[in-house]
DNA sequence: CAGATCACCTGCTTGC
DNA sequence: TGCAAGCAGGTGATCT
């Protein structure tokens, strides 16, 4: 890879779902950052900094602690990544019912299956679900209409209300700037195990759905 | 094919 | 204090 990327220039960069795209001359770098995953410019080399890439100005390092993050290089995003769903920020409602529809999973489940759509993480499946107040284990195939405005509502006010906040900074993610994020502060269940509910004054509960930690009210959210 | 389960890693917190 | 267990922003392989 490193003899494929030296000397090209960087064209750009975006986000698809989860990966950001670094688009070279020749080329497309594509970066998903796992669970610590972190880049950033002009950071000094630390324990588990796995690529350091020179440029002109500055130098670019990708540190990941656990390692489930991944860089790969290819002539575009790769296929499995290219055929996720849609942007939920772009989706319609109309889009994203018919796609909720087809799932006999819990709701929640689809909201975190990147086919479904690509983006929304555990922090934001559990917010967006208190939001709306829907059950996480309800089948995303029942809910009625109503509900699933919602939750498409729901979804894109707390997407869009965290990326203004500049991310859930939970233990130690920093942006690329080394800033931590200041929407936990914002964060109405995650987290907040045993807390009252902002709503009702129930405690949050907390459960598993598809293998991870999911925080509820149980008595807003059926 | 959809859905469930496990595997991949390190580091921090919790409980005995 | 020490140590084992449990848990953490996520996929991806492999089962049923």
């Amino acid at each position: 890879m490193a003899a494929a990327i030296t000397g090209q220039k960087i064209r750009g960069i975006d986000r698809y779902g989860k990966f950001i795209t670094i688009r070279l001359e020749r080329g497309v770098l594509t970066v998903h950052l796992g669970m610590t995953g972190r880049l950033q410019l002009d950071a000094p080399p630390a324990k588990w900094t796995h690529a350091i890439l020179t440029l002109d100005r500055g130098v670019l390092t990708y540190e990941d602690a656990r390692q489930f993050g991944r860089i790969e290089y290819g002539p575009g995003i790769p296929e499995r990544v290219a055929k996720l769903g849609p942007e939920p920020l772009e989706i319609t409602l109309d889009e994203f019912s018919r796609r909720l529809k087809a799932r006999h999973a819990p709701v929640k489940a689809a909201l975190l299956n990147q086919a479904v759509v690509r983006g929304v993480g555990n922090i934001y499946a559990d917010e967006a679900l208190f939001r709306a107040g829907i059950h996480p284990k309800r089948r995303a195939s029942s809910l009625s209409r109503d509900r699933m405005e919602r939750l498409y509502r729901s979804m894109r006010e707390v997407l869009a209300e965290a990326i203004e906040s500049r991310g859930s900074s939970v233990s130690d993610y920093v942006d690329g700037q080394g800033r931590k994020g200041g929407f936990q502060m914002l964060h109405r269940v995650y987290g907040r195990t045993g807390e009252p509910c902002a709503s009702c004054g129930a405690p949050v509960r907390k459960t598993t759905v598809a293998q991870r930690g999911t925080h509820y009210c149980g008595k807003c959210q059926k």
